[in-house]
DNA sequence: GACAATTAGATTGCGTGCTATAGAATTCAG
DNA sequence: CTGAATTCTATAGCACGCAATCTAATTGTC
């Protein structure tokens, strides 16, 4: 109730999207005071994480685990070499690939990180339930988008 | 159940951060080319439909209702200008503000903007209910990152 | 084995977001 | 009324995201 529009027109408050929008853009902004501790930037960070789950990894890898393609991240990997925390070195027997590793100096920064998601956690206040219920929901709307082919019924964009 | 890392790593998949930035970028993604059509980005897009909700509005008011500041808006406003979508006029009785007004022309665009929410919404796929819900916990999401001295259980981040 | 098609990354260009800074106009204090 | 603080906008600089394009390397086909 109460959401949809007199006339054809379009509102702001309306628009589900902006919500998210507004909701990722609070969210890069509360990790950015946590993550300069570690030199780091957002997009940084979650390659940093993807890393010290599982390294080397190519750049293709990277990609898809994060969705960005090499225009981002090929700038951003140079960044994080730059500030010595991984390496990029060419595959040997497929040159075509470039594998990237976390230095010592990479790694160690783990440690430090370990308590940027417990932080985080506590700025956003809200419960586990709703975390679960909320990330189901992201989930399978970020699916429907990424597959347009979809069954599914009308909601508001 | 089954999001708690065994020792104090991270892993991309228990940031709930991850979810809504993937989510947000699908969006984008997912306007990019309807918003094209009317020559619009997506921030342009959102813009045009606070000033379609009421005109003229300032800077300073958009910024607010969207909240970007004038870093990221002159430039996005600059460029709505050049397209001939809106104009930019000092205030007579103070002259610090800029009030942006639809043309007749970025008036007339409404029209053929008010399909986009209904394509949307069939490609998001998800029900009324789950878009109340997730509106809900995002709404309180948001609020609670925006004012960090709130008092909330801990989430994940 | 040569040659077309494919694949992996890098580069370019544009439009955000955001911080920091600056500049002009207005308001406030005394 | 005057100087200081405040307000509103613009600008500069940096780092994404993403489309488009390019190059080099590999694979597939004959």
């Amino acid at each position: 109730m109460s959401k949809s529009n007199r006339s054809g027109s379009v509102e702001l408050s309306d628009l589900l999207c902006f919500d998210i929008y507004s909701a990722a853009r609070a969210i890069t902004r509360a990790y950015r005071p946590l993550l300069a501790t570690l030199g780091l930037t957002y997009p940084q960070y979650l390659v940093m994480v993807a890393l010290w789950e599982s390294a080397p990894r190519t750049v293709k890898d990277l990609g898809e685990s994060l969705e960005l393609d090499s225009g981002t991240l090929s700038p951003l990997l140079k960044r994080l070499e730059a500030a010595g925390l991984v390496t990029r070195q060419r595959r040997r027997n497929d040159e075509r690939t470039v594998e990237i590793t976390p230095t010592p100096g990479g790694r160690a920064l783990l440690r430090a990180a370990e308590r940027v998601p417990t932080e985080m956690a506590s700025l956003m206040g809200i419960s586990g339930a709703e975390e679960r219920k909320l990330r189901t929901i992201l989930g399978r709307l970020t699916a429907s988008l990424d597959r347009p082919a979809d069954g599914a019924p009308a909601p508001k964009a």
